[in-house]
DNA sequence: ATTCATAATTATTCATTCAGAATAGTGTCG
DNA sequence: CGACACTATTCTGAATGAATAATTATGAAT
């Protein structure tokens, strides 16, 4: 039959997509070795565009790959985890601070109307993540960095490799929402510095439940 | 008995760094397209290893691909340029911060050797640009967080890109070995916040430099 | 019986080949 | 004379095949 698929993006980005959700499904579990046959076989594509796609994923640190042995799924220490929300803590309260200078009040609208989406979801574990996930993108949208952008987004990649996740655990939730409630006060307050300081506790309380 | 490593790295990884050194030397101008035949061809090599190693690079932000056109070199703007900045100081003005704190008196020597190095190397701009990489890599090391080192490396590497590089600038080498002596100060103090804040205004300064 | 060496198998790495899409050039028509 | 359409060429994206390197298993020797 001919290959009617539509391509909007390059095979290898997709293929990438999907090996992205088998491991953070754990299908592919971390440590554990990337057969390219078998992946291939299993996608019905070559070895190229998938050892393209897995170039990528090393690039993003999801994979990392061993002279002529191949890619393995990375595996995350607890000092990683420590080490990665560090940095998303760091990344996240600068940008948090930006923002408070110097967003416009239609965009902090913007962040308020997302804050009100949360707190409607919180009995909804999933749509909770979800819509969090869109707040803290939003919010570095707003910080109009792409290279931030680009570093935070493989950072919370990265962050997905770990087991438990910190929203998970019990009563986490509320607290999270109470953390985001004290973001949005200082946001409209326009104080960088209590806005950086919120959110830095918000990660710090993050960390806490996640390990 | 491990066989003598003949390839100490795979071919794509090696163009890969080949492909920095001829963006970095202006050979491949921002903007300008790469023609993976023309450039396989002169490295004598398959499009295979050269459009993998384009990926690594891509996902460095060196180069940005485009669906169905190929691989551009990476164009900076001034607002990229105080970007990328903005996000260096950060991370390293923390790393300094967490030096300053956790560091052994050995490693904080290995520190100071390296700023003589530099007092030394002042006359030599080439041999000044080198050493003083070295220090900010091994304070990056000290600091002792793989992610946020892969992420300075890319930020730095994206930096070269730019034109006109602030130690080029007449009289920023004498001001760049006074805010390196300041740094060097706050850390044998051990005062974290105040080598974090000199770090900060050595980032600042270069900017001001670098625009 | 244990260890070392050699051979075979397996998997990665790179080259060659093919197909599809985009752009540029040319020709024709209004 | 200009604009639009069609064709041809070129380059990207993908597949397949060949070669190299590493690991494992088997056999022999101490």
């Amino acid at each position: 039959m001919p290959q009617v698929l539509l391509t909007p993006r390059p095979l290898y980005e997709e293929v990438a997509e999907q090996l992205r959700q088998r491991i953070f499904n754990r299908e592919l579990e971390p440590g554990s070795w990337i057969d390219e046959l078998r992946v291939a076989g299993e996608f019905g594509i070559s070895r190229t565009p998938l050892r393209e796609a897995l170039k990528v994923l090393a690039a993003e640190g999801l994979v990392t790959m061993k002279v002529r042995r191949g890619a393995y799924v990375t595996e995350m220490s607890e000092k990683d985890l420590r080490d990665v929300y560090h940095l998303l803590s760091l990344l996240e309260s600068d940008a948090a601070a930006v923002v408070a200078c110097s967003a416009t009040p239609a965009q902090l609208q913007s962040l308020q109307a997302l804050h009100q989406e949360l707190e409607a979801a919180t009995s909804d574990r999933e749509r909770f993540f979800a819509i969090n996930e869109q707040f803290h993108m939003q919010l570095l949208a707003l910080a109009d960095n792409r290279w931030r952008d680009q570093m935070v987004g493989d950072l919370r990649k990265v962050m997905k490799l770990n087991r438990h996740h910190s929203l998970f655990k019990e009563g986490r939730i509320e607290d999270s929402m109470q953390e985001h409630r004290e973001i949005m006060l200082a946001l409209a307050t326009r104080d960088g510095l209590a806005t950086r300081r919120a959110m830095r506790k918000h990660f710090e309380r993050g960390l806490k439940a996640a390990v």
